[in-house]
DNA sequence: ATGATCCGCCGAACACCATTCGGCATAAAG
DNA sequence: CTTTATGCCGAATGGTGTTCGGCGGATCAT
């Protein structure tokens, strides 16, 4: 039931209480609590608006795979995330270290920002893949 | 100004009218009135909740570029996307064809993920990254 | 089986907010 | 100067979020 819920709402957070409770037959108040729960226990985390990365003029997204030598998330590293730019940083587990992804203006903002990764000491390489479309693209589902 | 607002939507959906307004400098109506065009424009694609991974049972998230013969987004590849594991589906240039971003329950979960995508006609090659650790995950900024 | 406790749900009520409307000021166009 | 369009504001209203009290079913101990 809770499961049914977060899908609605990780598909439009801008139902109303009554539409809700009639895809579910519960009562408005009732979902209520219920969403007044997932957020206190944190399986929702936030409501927010998606914003289209090419209306906001950035319709370059890019992966980024940066190795390293050592192992650190070095504050160089996590300070990079000052720039709105850079949506997401992944520590992984294969070929490279981390991955990055950014969305951004064009491609001399992409050197830009490599300019600026390489700036992070014990930085070995970089490589990138610039997306050249985007199939499908959605937070965690239920 | 529209770059505020858009920036304060996406950090938090839930802000009223009224609270935007005096962040802006703005009253209640201005505000309703911009986000409406926001979103007819399409720079608001949606508002969504942003579910916690972990807490809706999927605490395994992955990369993995696929490496396909041809070139083609051939019908069993985006109907894939009716798998809620997967997040992502991007078409990119590098020495890779697709990179797929997926979150599930467990390893099983991801093998599984991968011997459905070995189903695709022309793929010739996966390879999987597994998050250890996200250090930031976010949508679009200002 | 009986009683107590807890949990989740409902209906009603209230306060707040989203939304609309009319009007005003500024700026660009005729 | 007149006209038009644009963006903003204040007030009003309809709808929604939110709270409250009470009800019913489930669980457990006696």
């Amino acid at each position: 039931m809770d499961r049914k819920l977060l899908g609605l709402l990780a598909g439009d957070a801008t139902l109303s209480y009554k539409e809700m409770g009639e895809q579910l037959h519960l009562s408005a108040p009732a979902v209520h609590e219920r969403v007044k729960k997932l957020k206190k226990s944190g399986a929702i985390a936030g409501t927010v608006a998606r914003l289209d990365g090419t209306a906001v003029g950035r319709p370059l997204c890019a992966f980024i795979h940066m190795d390293t030598e050592g192992w650190g998330k070095s504050p160089e590293l996590l300070s990079i995330q000052e720039d709105s730019r850079i949506e997401e940083i992944h520590a992984v587990a294969g070929d490279t270290c981390v991955i990055l992804k950014v969305r951004c203006e064009s491609t001399k903002a992409l050197e830009d920002i490599l300019h600026r990764l390489y700036q992070v000491p014990g930085m070995i390489r970089t490589q990138s893949y610039i997306v050249l479309n985007t199939y499908l693209e959605r937070g965690p589902g239920v």
